[in-house]
DNA sequence: GTTAATGCAAAATCTTTGCAGAGAT
DNA sequence: ATCTCTGCAAAGATTTTGCATTAAC
């Protein structure tokens, strides 16, 4: 675990546990850096002993309070966690056949603040964009579609 | 309920129910468009006999399908719907102290596309942009957070 | 030793599904 | 008459919570 990481526990008073730490090295991968709750607890159980999932239900929810994760909410409407500590700002490409997610440093938001109206009676706090389509990988195929598991489009 | 609505159904094979006009009815509040299985519920009781949850989730998905309706998923992993006939592109500011969705129109996602090397190899289908932050009502008022049922930020 | 974290089980929340009866065309 | 839709009840999926025990500091 990162000394940042492990500094900034200590800091807010959590204490350093191994399912903690398990956790925190199931992002670790940067293939992989978008995790939902039972992908945490699949990777994790391949290391350790299985974890509770309330344990790492509570750890994602703890950890994102502190500001170590990032909970992002796709279109599936399960909760997926990322790294967020010295992570520079980005948004994500989203496949919608393999259902991997890929960063896209580009924003486009200071921009649109500047040269929209509508924004000026708001005080934007946080923002998303995400794009779903068909990674290169996966090109036009429909087929297992990871993510349609909630947000059907057809039975 | 307007005939582009009913001609839509027709086409489709679907049947004009009290039901699904009442549900249809509930999205014509300019107001609040953007709404929750909840509370289509709620605002058809208001006026009908209560309709019952999956007679709304079922058409809610249903309408969706046919492309009357579109779901939002926002922040809060609660599944939103809107109009989406004849319904120009547009994305949301929402509000986290009273939780009301605005619409905004403008979009930076073609200019985007053009700069952006990452989007090259990738097929976009879809995209969403919201914008989290304080209405001009609610100013920086941090109480009554609605949207912070399942997004919790603090305890 | 004190305080926080874990595991377990139970519950809460949102959503889906099977089936028999009712309603629309 | 046919085929879809509804209501009900039950189940599914994801997430949360209370409590006793365990582990970190």
């Amino acid at each position: 675990m990162k000394e940042s990481i492990e500094k900034h526990l200590k800091e807010k008073g959590l204490k350093i546990t191994n399912q903690r730490k398990a956790i925190l090295e199931a992002f670790q991968n940067p293939e992989k850096h978008l995790l939902t709750a039972a992908e945490v607890l699949e990777i994790v159980s391949k290391y350790t002993d299985k974890l509770n999932f309330s344990t790492v239900y509570r750890n994602l929810e703890t950890l994102t309070e502190v500001g170590i994760l990032k909970r992002i909410n796709l279109d599936n409407g399960i909760n997926n966690y990322e790294l967020d500590i010295e992570n520079h700002h980005h948004h994500h490409l989203i496949c919608l056949s393999c259902g991997d997610a890929k960063t896209i440093d580009y924003c486009p938001f200071d921009e649109m603040r500047i040269s929209n109206k509508q924004l000026q009676d708001f005080t934007p706090v946080d923002h998303k964009l995400e794009i779903y389509g068909y990674c290169k990988k996966c090109g036009n195929n429909m087929s297992c579609d990871k993510l349609n598991k909630k947000q059907k489009v057809s039975k």
